[in-house]
RNA sequence: GCCGCGGUGGCGGAAUGGUAUACGCGACGGACUCAAAAUCCGUUUCCCGUAAGGGAUUGAGGGUUCGAGUCCCUCCCGCGGCACCA
């Protein structure tokens, strides 16, 4: 038979399509299997070789699980909310509704051209009412009880534009747009206070099963410190500086005390005669990122307030410096200074001629009772700045009343609804587009019923994010997110595979979520995720990042009309180790294809018989593919498989059941070829009925073994033995080789035999 | 800069501390063809050698071990993240 992937493809996508075979069903016996890609962002440019990567694998992952009898959940949907679509509407005054459906349209096509398993009765998209009316209800739950606040955090400001920028939009200190100074603005900002959860962030790691990796870049990013605040009292002042240090034994050794310029005891701290020296200090600090601020191969900056502390336990007066290497939302924003014990206060000193002295340490417990410090938790994560002054976003759905202050929206007026505007562009002032709707913002107070106004600012696009994988186990429930029953049927999560880019953001906000869903009795897990894999990206065949502004973005569309769909899925997961980035390669993509066209002929080599070799090397792939897939090597089994097509070429032969068999394996990756190579073999059912092959551990023993010989771990010979030989007639053997011999001249001090690998001479 | 991950033939990569370079690409040779493409068969880490064989080799340097791509230390380079891109 021959391979015209243009009719195929589309046949056997139809075909699943009319028999629902990929629905997930509720009330299933079957044990339930619930695998999850993360849902796209459907941007302009369409769907992108590196997306196809990570759904790939997880289409192999539910595929299996299904021939092994399961009843899988495989979802997908849409996480529509964003700049991308906001920025092209204040650019073109299209709605973004109406391009963000164009863009889902479109990637549902491309999904469905690649033939994934996806269960689509069940998608979900962030920007539907009927999805954020939920968003904003678990929004009112945190609310509710005391996580959301308000607090004023510094945003980005183009003062040209007149708008607030993300930091995306910021590059090199310059608006994107118009290349004008960047400045930080103070916004009162509402925020989640996820670092009330940090313990259990880093504690319950050790219940589910993440990459070792994805754990350490967790554990790091919450950055939990443990050490003490100590309390300076300021000279000729009632004021005192608490500072936060991981290092009280060093305390004798502190010859000053840093705090940030954001510190808010800056100002009465700084005596008239340096007041010129610290502002103009802290105007320069201002436009600098953390990450600037932290270089510690630049020079150290800093200034002299004028004040003088008291070093509780010594009693020794040492001077007060702002600096920016000292964050103001770290710690207590104040840290005292050990040039003696610390490269940077070191750093510091040297440039700005402080002392440097060289004092005893003492012990912890000791430092505490000495300078009435308490021993204290630090951590690194800030709580979520949950505000966006952007119009294409979830509505934070709460009212400002002056009589009641914050008041939420009633349950049973969600969702509110984005109001149409007429211009996307931020306002002058920093609002949200939303400001300048009057019947947006004006409306009456829910408790006392006076006039009030709504919050105009929308939430980040990580709000939707958090919680998707609960509404696809009940996407269209009306009355709750979810019922209880289905959640505690589906959850948790089996399987969650995203990019190493979301492990400190979407992974631990949807985890922190979870948490507080959990704690609030509305999901029955407190961990979302049972196990976590990531992918790494795809670049551009020069090893570059693909890009649209570059132009070297490889669009699958091109891929599955020149090659198919299943040449594109398995040059997927061909093409190198999943975690690891990978540069694409049109030239690897012939490669697969070239495998593909060889399966299709296999049937040419149908016989009665087949040589032994192929049922061994049938059992051995059947083996390798099954493990390969539990661990998430799926290169190596590709590999293995065009393994088992050579050996098939070679031989000449293979039955018909071994082909079966054989199809069975290859059709989660490539399921378009396996259930045209079974029909053409007369099959009439769908590969995807069958079940997962299992293979005979005696088929697949080896007779002989080739065992390496070597003269002080150097490779001097090899010989072919029976398996399991005993160690002694081996060891006469191996000394007889004469390519071997020949290097024994002096007497054997040890010889080390390794079974059925390897005998080491040691002279 | 800080945190995390990686570096193996001409290229993508494979290898429970035990024969480095599986599989694929490319290249070269052969078969088929009037010819080409496609396909099939073979060779292919590098150096010396007709061969047998020998030597070298997993970013650089050092260490542990009978034996190191794999473990440890120092350094160099690349990738991801750094909280308003998703």
């Amino acid at each position: 038979m021959s391979y015209n992937h243009g009719s195929i493809d589309a046949k056997w996508q139809a075909a699943w399509a009319k028999a629902q075979i990929f629905r997930a069903q509720d009330d299933s016996p079957k044990e339930k299997y619930y695998v999850l890609v993360e849902f796209p962002y459907p941007s302009g440019a369409g769907l992108h070789v590196g997306h196809p990567r990570s759904y790939t694998a997880l289409d192999i992952v539910a595929r299996q699980q299904r021939m092994l009898g399961k009843n899988v959940l495989f979802p997908m949907g849409w996480d529509a909310f964003g700049l991308p679509a906001e920025n092209y509407a204040i650019k073109t005054g299209i709605h973004p509704s109406v391009i963000t459906k164009e863009n889902i349209d479109n990637f549902r096509r491309q999904l469905k051209a690649i033939g994934f398993s996806f269960d689509w009765s069940r998608e979900v998209n962030t920007t539907d009412p009927a999805y954020y009316k939920w968003t904003q209800w678990m929004f009112l739950r945190f609310f509710k009880a005391g996580l959301a606040y308000k607090s004023t955090m510094a945003i980005n400001w183009c003062p040209k534009d007149k708008i607030g920028l993300a930091n995306e939009e910021v590059v090199g200190g310059k608006c994107e747009r118009c290349g004008t100074a960047v400045e930080k603005r103070d916004k009162e900002q509402w925020m989640i206070a996820i670092t009330k959860y940090a313990d259990r962030l880093i504690d319950d790691l050790d219940t589910v099963d993440y990459l070792p990796k994805i754990k350490k870049q967790q554990v790091d990013w919450i950055g939990r410190s443990e050490g003490a605040e100590i309390d300076f009292a300021v000279v000729d002042s009632q004021e005192k500086i608490t500072v936060f240090t991981t290092r009280p034994d060093t305390i004798f050794g502190v010859t000053y005390l840093v705090i940030a310029p954001e510190h808010p005891l800056v100002e009465s701290l700084t005596t008239s005669e340096q007041r010129d020296t610290v502002h103009s200090y802290i105007a320069s600090v201002a436009t600098k990122t953390d990450m600037e601020r932290g270089d510690d191969t630049k020079a150290k900056t800093g200034a002299f307030t004028g004040s003088y502390v008291i070093n509780p336990a010594n009693h020794e007066r040492v001077p007060v410096w702002i600096a920016d290497y000292v964050l103001g939302h770290y710690g207590t924003g104040a840290v005292m200074a050990v040039p003696q014990h610390d490269e940077r206060d070191l750093a510091f000193a040297q440039t700005f001629n402080l002392p440097i002295v060289d004092r005893p340490l003492i012990s912890f417990a000791d430092a505490l009772a000495k300078t009435g410090g308490k021993k204290t938790v630090q951590y690194k994560l800030r709580d979520w700045v949950f505000s966006r002054q952007r119009y294409w976003g979830e509505p934070i759905p709460l009212i400002h009343c002056d009589h009641c202050g914050w008041v939420p929206v009633p349950d049973d007026q969600l969702p509110v609804l984005l109001p149409d505007v007429a211009n996307y562009q931020p306002t002058d002032n920093g609002e949200s587009p939303l400001a300048s709707i009057d019947s947006f913002v004006n409306t009456k107070c829910p408790t006392c019923g006076g006039d009030a106004k709504r919050e105009t600012d929308t939430m980040p696009n990580w709000a939707g994010s958090s919680w998707y994988f609960l509404r696809y186990i009940d996407p269209n429930n009306n009355n709750e997110f979810a019922s209880a029953e289905k959640l505690k049927h589906w959850l948790p999560i089996d399987l969650y595979n995203g990019g190493m880019e979301h492990t400190t953001l979407h992974l631990l906000y949807s985890r922190f979520w979870n948490k507080f869903l959990f704690d609030q009795g509305l999901v029955p897990t407190s961990e979302p995720y049972a196990r976590r894999h990531s992918h790494g990206l795809i670049m551009s065949e020069d090893g570059t990042k693909m890009s649209k502004s570059v132009g070297n973005v490889i669009n699958p569309d091109d891929i599955v009309n020149e090659f198919g769909a299943d040449t594109l899925r398995v040059y997927e997961v061909f093409m190198g180790p999943f975690e690891e980035p990978v540069p694409w390669s049109t030239n690897g993509v012939v490669g697969v294809r070239r495998f593909l066209d060889r399966v299709t002929k296999l049937p040419d080599f149908i016989a009665p018989a087949e040589s032994p070799d192929v049922t061994k090397a049938l059992h051995k792939t059947i083996k390798k593919v099954s493990e390969d897939i539990t661990n998430f090597r799926f290169n190596t089994a590709v590999a293995a498989m065009m393994t088992f097509v050579n050996t098939v070429f070679e031989q000449g032969s293979i039955t018909k059941p071994s082909l079966l068999t054989f199809l069975a394996i290859l059709t989660p990756f490539a399921p378009h070829v396996g259930n045209e190579v079974n029909e053409a073999l007369g099959g009439t059912s769908l590969m995807e009925a069958g079940n997962w092959p299992t293979f005979d551990p005696a088929l697949i023993v080896d007779s002989e073994v080739t065992i390496a010989i070597q003269v002080n771990g150097k490779l001097r010979s090899s010989l072919t033995v029976a398996l399991d030989l005993p160690e002694s007639s081996l060891v006469t053997q191996a000394q007889s080789d004469p390519n071997v011999a020949k290097f024994l001249i002096s007497p054997i001090k040890k010889t080390i035999v390794v079974p059925n690998k390897i005998v080491n001479f040691v002279i």
